[in-house]
DNA sequence: CTACTATGTTGTAATGATTACAATTTAGAA
DNA sequence: TTCTAAATTGTAATCATTACAACATAGTAG
């Protein structure tokens, strides 16, 4: 049985060429793209595709866990089908998000003296990336 | 001289009295107000003040490091006044944004082996607080 | 294999946050 | 006091996201 097919089934979601398509994408792009994106791409080989159906897949994707969404841009969700928890890098330069395989150690500690339940660790950072500064060095000014 | 004049001068920029009381509202209010808060609640008292002016004036404090923009919700921008480090906790079930008064221990390691330039660091925590937690508990269901 | 039903998909319209912009006003320097 | 660059204002545009109703379909039961 296909990967994806066998994943949604796992989670008790309706398999349909949709939910594949998405899910697959998240799945060979790594780079945390936006719906935009995941809809104008996926809309190339699949024309009959909704934006609205991008939206609902991602919710419930987010809802079982599936995929991260990152909010670290600001004024566009992202997602992220890397489910292991680390952190990441927006660089304001380039406007890439890189992925930072670090997770953070406090989050027990805060659960414990705060008494709060933690779902979810975001950990975002944001300045330049060393390929722009590379650039910035090299190019002068 | 007021705090807030000062606080204006001393990063260049101009003394104006929309600033001083959006600055001073932030100084006063630290539960990460939005961006209509803010407005609806200063139009009170300065009846010609411009949503656009709220924007402006905020991000003019952003970029002179005088607030801290959270993106925490995703569908919103919020504001802190709180410029030392530390990090949030939005609770799913009230909706409030928590200062958690800790420092990401990373951001050096992640500077130095990955190379970029650290400007921000946002280390944001979701899931439900304590003071829900406790409701949940003693209401049943 | 067929029929049924809950669920998913689609397209359009509405919403809400944010930005663009041009006219007017003003802070701070000369 | 005068001047000019910058700030403020209000409106209109934009962009992401959500609401919703009509239609289509996955998966189950017979």
């Amino acid at each position: 049985m296909d990967k994806y097919v066998q994943i949604l089934k796992e989670h008790g979601l309706k398999v349909t060429p949709q939910r594949l398509e998405i899910l697959k994408y998240l799945g060979t792009h790594r780079n945390h793209p936006t719906v935009e994106t995941i809809y104008s791409e996926l809309k190339k080989t699949t024309p009959s595709l909704s934006k609205t159906t991008v939206y609902n897949t991602l919710q419930h994707l987010d809802e079982h866990g599936l995929v991260y969404l990152l909010t670290i841009s600001g004024s566009e969700s992202r997602f992220d089908s890397n489910i292991n928890p680390h952190h990441h890098f927006l660089c304001k330069t380039c406007g890439n998000i890189i992925d930072i395989d670090i997770e953070c150690p406090n989050a027990k500690k805060v659960e414990a003296e705060g008494g709060h339940r933690i779902d979810e660790v975001h950990g975002y950072f944001k300045g330049v990336c060393a390929s722009c500064l590379d650039k910035i060095k090299d190019g002068g000014d």
